[in-house]
DNA sequence: AAGTACAAAATCGTATACGAAAAACTATCG
DNA sequence: CGATAGTTTTTCGTATACGATTTTGTACTT
């Protein structure tokens, strides 16, 4: 217990340490957009060799995370707003479906755990955090999607949050009257879910929740 | 010559030349599912060091063609039923997605270009080939792909062709009956492209047309 | 004979080392 | 003063080496 590497978080192998620890400094903008990952820098600061920080960053170049590009090194992607708009566009996909493929084998007593996370949600809406937001947020759909029989359609979606996370504050950080709609559309989804709605209908009001986060971004940046 | 691993495709680094090989035997079927992997053994047979090898089982991977257990190692992932239920499934989803985005854009040079292949496909029902009749399949949605606005979403399509690859011959093969429904609907969603159809409807029928093979595929599964 | 403990082999994981490619810098020339 | 060629520096890519872990084989005990 007085090993340092555990404090740190330990799954065993350097690679996952080094994984998870390069991620996290992208994520909390330790390392912004553009910021050149050096392997032996990285390396050094994290007490391992090269390799397995190697093994890390093309492991984050796959998720989208980092480019790549060979015998030059790695930086951290930008948020390039179309790379923005395409993965909106494809969560708003993905996450339709998945929402309507985990609908039917949703139970009262998850539909009661989720909208009590909106009501947190409607909550946090006074004193308004957009990170504290973004986070109950992905709660929330995370309880709907937790009985989704497709696990790649999951891992898709969670994939798409990833490279979201790259954006350190939240969308709503730039459209905070979304915010409010987010909260009375996860409501009516809810009640669609309730009330047994068809796989049509719920897919079509979850993409559109999403799209509609999108359409309020793009008028926002439009607007600038 | 004397270097076979040369010969196999060379895009310069070794770890790329490592993935293509292996990738490809797994897709020609020389590693068949539960292969084991031995890093060394490939790592010789190739004439490169481990290193590179194992970058590229990971890659591998992430795409889901081997199944990687620490410490223990890599195995060519089975064609599991139920992966297989999953990888269809998704497909017919982004597949729909896909297809509905790029409608817009498709003029009518590209569409006769479509249906030439089609036309291919038909008559490939005659001496049937699976394998043949597969590869068009593919070449005739890359065509209606081929401009698809977000790039997101064609990787996924193809993500999800790559783990089908690794069914050696094709879901024809085991539904051959199917093949033939495949071209008409083909031809269905030519027409409805060409009239301008709306974004619904055509990702309707696209998705339809993916998920209706799986059904054929599970319909007989089951009767066996 | 079956089961357990121990030893040996196979294989992976990571460190270190060196060669190769690209970028940055500098000095020379027009 | 600007541009270009050559040199230096940085950083990556891969080979080799060794320690760690799992698996397999074997002998011993019950």
């Amino acid at each position: 217990m007085t090993e340092t590497a555990v404090a740190v978080g330990n799954t065993g192998s350097k690679s996952e340490q080094a994984y998870a620890a390069v991620k996290a400094r992208i994520v909390d903008g330790t390392y912004s957009p553009g910021y050149r990952l050096v392997l032996a820098t990285i390396a050094k600061d994290l007490g391992v060799s090269v390799v397995p920080v190697r093994e890390a960053i093309r492991r984050l170049e796959a998720e989208g995370l980092v480019k790549f590009e060979r015998n030059v090194g790695a930086t951290v992607a930008g948020i390039d707003p179309t790379e923005y708009l395409y993965t909106m566009q494809t969560l708003s996909i993905v996450e339709g479906a998945a929402t309507a493929l985990s609908a039917p084998l949703i139970d009262s007593v998850t539909i009661a755990r989720a909208r009590a996370v909106n009501e947190d949600m409607r909550e946090c809406l006074q004193h308004f955090d957009p990170v504290r937001f973004t986070h109950l947020n992905q709660d929330f759909h995370s309880i709907l999607f937790e009985h989704c029989p497709n696990p790649h359609i999951l891992d898709l979606v969670h994939r798409g949050w990833n490279r979201l996370a790259s954006l350190r504050s939240s969308t709503f950080r730039f459209v905070p009257g979304r915010a409010h709609e987010s909260v009375d559309e996860h409501e009516a989804l809810l009640r669609l879910i309730e009330a047994g709605a068809g796989a049509e209908e719920i897919e079509k009001a979850a993409r559109q929740h999403r799209s509609a986060t999108l359409d309020a971004y793009l008028a926002q940046a439009k607007s600038i």
